[in-house]
DNA sequence: GTAAAAACATACCGACTAGTATTTTTAGTT
DNA sequence: AACTAAAAATACTAGTCGGTATGTTTTTAC
């Protein structure tokens, strides 16, 4: 069967160059000749691999935007410990990981959604899975902490999920326009604040 | 001088309607002959008025971008009365403002940022020149709140600033992946308690 | 009423695009 | 060693891309 593990090698090695071409050009940009090229295949294996382009895009969304989004944003919410401190914990350790690359180009699934969101319905549900997955994980603990009486009550954790989602991508595309990390150190401040003032 | 403003027609046409393809389609997936196609008017009549491409990028940025979001959310931000009250009138305003078509594509700026944010550094100045104008109207107003003592003073303006032009940013990426606006309206609720706890 | 200049149109270039059809290579089986 | 089937390479189609060179029309100035 080495034959099977040799061509399972090939299709990821044309998800990984291929995430990393969509990741620095755009996904419609990025032609099928320019990640083979980048994988040293042709075309032939492309196709040997993938219906179309369509279908690479998908599975690029459902396959490595989602594990990347669950492993470090959404399932540390789903650790034990105080409410506050796992939100604080999670944003935080991921703001304070990421290297210039990661800041230059942004966030994957934020260039995906803004740049093929309104394009395509099949694209569109992918994405939606996943922010739907990442609220879910973030109302988890929100009413965790209220239940536990260590947050306030009165907003609903869905508002706060989606405003807590809403400016971390949205500040993970701004950053790309600054040379420095000013802009991140401010929206870090004002991100610690929005969480102590949840708390009881 | 009627010659001159047939040609300025011209001009304004092209850029009218380009923003609007780049709007729906992308910066990058829209040709010069789509442009003028859409326009009526043909590839000499654009390498008449602009350079190139990405003259005609540069200019939809520092002109139709820059305006739109300087009379519709900066503008607002200078105006007279209670600090938090101009804030929330300003965004709220704009939010409900929004047409079907608007919540579907997303915030123009939003899109080129997320799109070409990290592409070239003439469009990356361009860009920054608009963001760093928005941050500077909200710091004034916070500011301004401060001194009348009607706005907590903990927080630095500029952190609040930009967590809120983040999430406002984000969420109009995020509305794009759903078919109903129960997203915005959480965003919403969370947005006018991010306000409201500003207050002293 | 004519010449210069500005505004726009047409035709084209070489490079690139998604996708297909065909051929060659490789690996496993008999 | 012969055969087979999957994997990968090659060649190709029909069309698009940004940009240029040159032609034609319209407007302005004298």
């Amino acid at each position: 069967m080495d034959q099977v593990l040799k061509s399972q090698r090939t299709k990821q090695l044309i998800l990984d160059e291929s995430y990393k071409l969509f990741y620095e050009h755009g996904f419609k940009t990025t032609s099928i000749d320019k990640i083979m090229r980048t994988a040293s295949l042709t075309k032939g294996a492309f196709y040997h691999h993938f219906q179309n382009k369509k279908e690479l895009g998908l599975t690029i969304i459902s396959q490595k935007l989602q594990n990347r989004i669950y492993d470090k944003m959404i399932s540390p919410l789903y650790d034990q410990g105080d409410a506050s401190e796992i939100i604080l914990k999670t944003f935080n350790e991921r703001l304070n990981s990421f290297s210039l690359y990661e800041k230059q180009h942004g966030c994957s699934l934020n260039n995906f959604i803004n740049e093929i969101g309104d394009y395509e319905t099949a694209y569109q549900s992918a994405m939606k899975r996943i922010v739907d997955e990442w609220k879910a994980g973030l109302i988890h603990v929100l009413e965790r902490g209220k239940s536990e009486k260590t947050l306030r009550d009165e907003l609903s954790s869905a508002a706060i999920a989606v405003y807590i989602i809403s400016a971390f991508e949205g500040i993970r595309g701004i950053r790309k326009l600054y040379n420095d990390d000013t802009i991140i150190e401010e929206y870090k401040l004002a991100f610690i604040n929005y969480i102590q003032q949840l708390k009881k």
